[in-house]
DNA sequence: CTGAAAGCGCTTACAG
DNA sequence: CTGAAAGCGCTTACAG
């Protein structure tokens, strides 16, 4: 089977190799019968052109966007980068896959972007990181989305949940259901991310008129050890709290755990909510009340802003300028691992 | 900053386009001298040449090698993925992410992969679905390997996990604890792969003189409600048994509720190992004991198999035919969820 | 509405 | 060891 070119597709339908590329460029002005014509060859010989042929000749970038995704822990990645291909999907990109081997140097994986100058666009999913690198990418005329990212970039244009809201409605219910002393088992404070779910926590309380005891606040770095050895420490003590809102799973597991370590019973004695709903939430026992961040709508709604920032005139349903900074609205997700606060 | 082509460097380092070329390209017969002088124009001009123009010029196909993932929910496929990039990241290839969006059809995705003719060869994880597209492309010159794949298709190389010694390795050690009648909480039979895990249970069951009860086998289908279904009813019966091996891990943590909804407590009155330990794993309570796949490895594996068959000369450290179906060795993770046989 | 020609940026025989 | 030339498969003014 070799090769058919453009040139063989002409010679067959007896036109020249203009008008065979006219016609599979959707051209207006070729003639009707023509264009069936030279169409039926196409089919009939299963004819596909080249896509490195036709974008050299028309100098553009190649239909590629990039996507970088951080190496081994992929608990949201297949979400969002689901939600992303389904938007890619239909358009004449695809996606290229780059994987940052190590959550402290995407540098070379940038360098090799640049070097093989594929990418028309690219999409950084979790990374926390030097942002230098995408900054000069953005600035060389690759247009960058970030997607859930832990550093505060506000220099590139983002798509996040509504980490406020979110942890906003996880401290409202559990306020609902009685609770007053409630700790935040918080992660890095230097993530936006956190920043926006401890003021979403605090704001919560404050409302309902539970005074802020920063006390109760713990800085656990996402570290489930770290987590696990201060909750244990804050259950120690005469007055402890009734709940705890910690700003991801993996370290609600962990307060569950040191909850375990102390005897003391979820939800009965202690609620533990947490953030994210990684798949696990739903199998840990007790099963853990999380918010839900909405990984999918991220996918594509970043995948929609970069596509608009490499075509503005052809975005799919885009007008004016998209806003630089997207949040998505998260779901409360009730399990098992909260209840009514203890007598 | 205007494009900078092959042109301007052999201007400015005072060679022709032939040298330049031929200097990117690591030629032997390129004086020293002049090799220098040229790298050092290209460096300070910070030139890359255009992938897509060379890839034409050089007749071959663009240097992508295309990787079908299914949708939403792999827990494997990140560990997966990291190790093909880990092989892919040191050759001239890019990885094209296709994602099956529908783990009944993926035909498009594959008409997608040969109308862009990108992809030199195609990576398919875990699908179970029609081969025949997959076994075109084959034909058609583009190399394809299946990891972990579901279904039975001994046309193509593939590389998963060695599931009999996995199998009989969970089961040795639920022997070892002292069970005799140990369940068996199967999964598709029409997986090759469950009925390797099934030999390996029968295996080992028969090498230790226990006879094989095919009572204490059901079939679960990989789906958690009829599995917690199943094994409810067979934990009513006289003669329950005192463990169960379940062919993956979801089915297990539906086996411990099952025991659960019996008042049975896990590891005291009932056993329970899985398969595959995904990363909830270590997380539910109590924590699973199950086979873990070298899913690093197996992702690894399978892009050197498809490197050697795209190019069989410079295939890394590839000398003769790869063998065609390639099984990797499991490990036994042992956590809470396996204890000593109630006396 | 259609074709001849030049060109996209690189590679590869072929001379020298 | 190096250069001139043709060509990879497509697109795009430019004529007609």
């Amino acid at each position: 089977m070799e090769k058919i070119t453009i040139r063989d597709i002409a010679r067959l339908a007896g036109v020249s190799k203009s008008t065979v590329s006219l016609v599979i460029n959707n051209s207006p002005r070729v003639d009707p019968a023509t264009r069936r014509r030279v169409l039926a060859v196409i089919t009939r010989h299963n004819y596909v052109p080249s896509a490195t042929a036709s974008a050299l000749a028309k100098g553009g970038r190649p239909p590629f966007i990039g996507m970088i995704v951080p190496g081994l822990t992929w608990r949201m990645v297949a979400p969002l980068n689901f939600g992303v291909a389904s938007v890619i999907e239909r358009t004449p990109y695809e996606i290229i896959l780059y994987t940052s081997t190590n959550d402290h140097d995407y540098a070379p994986v940038i360098d090799r972007m640049l070097a093989s100058g594929l990418s028309a666009g690219v999409l950084v999913i979790s990374q926390d990181q030097a942002m230098q690198p995408l900054l000069d990418l953005h600035e060389q005329g690759v247009p960058v989305v970030l997607i859930n990212t832990l550093g505060s970039h506000f220099d590139l244009p983002s798509v996040e949940a509504d980490n406020y809201e979110g942890a906003y409605g996880a401290v409202r219910h559990l306020l609902d259901l009685g609770h007053r002393r409630i700790a935040s088992l918080a992660g890095p404070m230097t993530y936006p991310c956190c920043q926006d779910r401890q003021r979403g926590y605090e704001d919560a309380l404050t409302e309902a008129g539970v005074p802020i005891d920063v006390s109760l606040t713990l800085q656990s770095g996402f570290e489930p050890p770290v987590a696990r050895e201060l909750v244990r420490e804050l259950l120690d003590r005469a007055d402890r709290p009734t709940a705890v809102f910690a700003h991801n799973d993996v370290t609600a597991y962990a307060a569950m755990e040191a909850a375990a370590d102390r005897g003391l019973r979820v939800p009965e004695d202690v609620s533990v909510a947490g953030f994210d709903d990684i798949p696990s939430s739903a199998h840990v026992k007790p099963a853990l009340t999380t918010v839900g961040q909405p990984f999918e709508a991220m996918g594509q709604q970043a995948a929609r802003m970069l596509l608009a920032a490499i075509s503005p005139e052809s975005a799919p349903g885009g007008q004016g300028q998209p806003p630089a900074r997207v949040h998505l609205p998260t779901t409360l997700v009730v399990r098992d691992s909260t209840g009514p606060a203890p007598a």
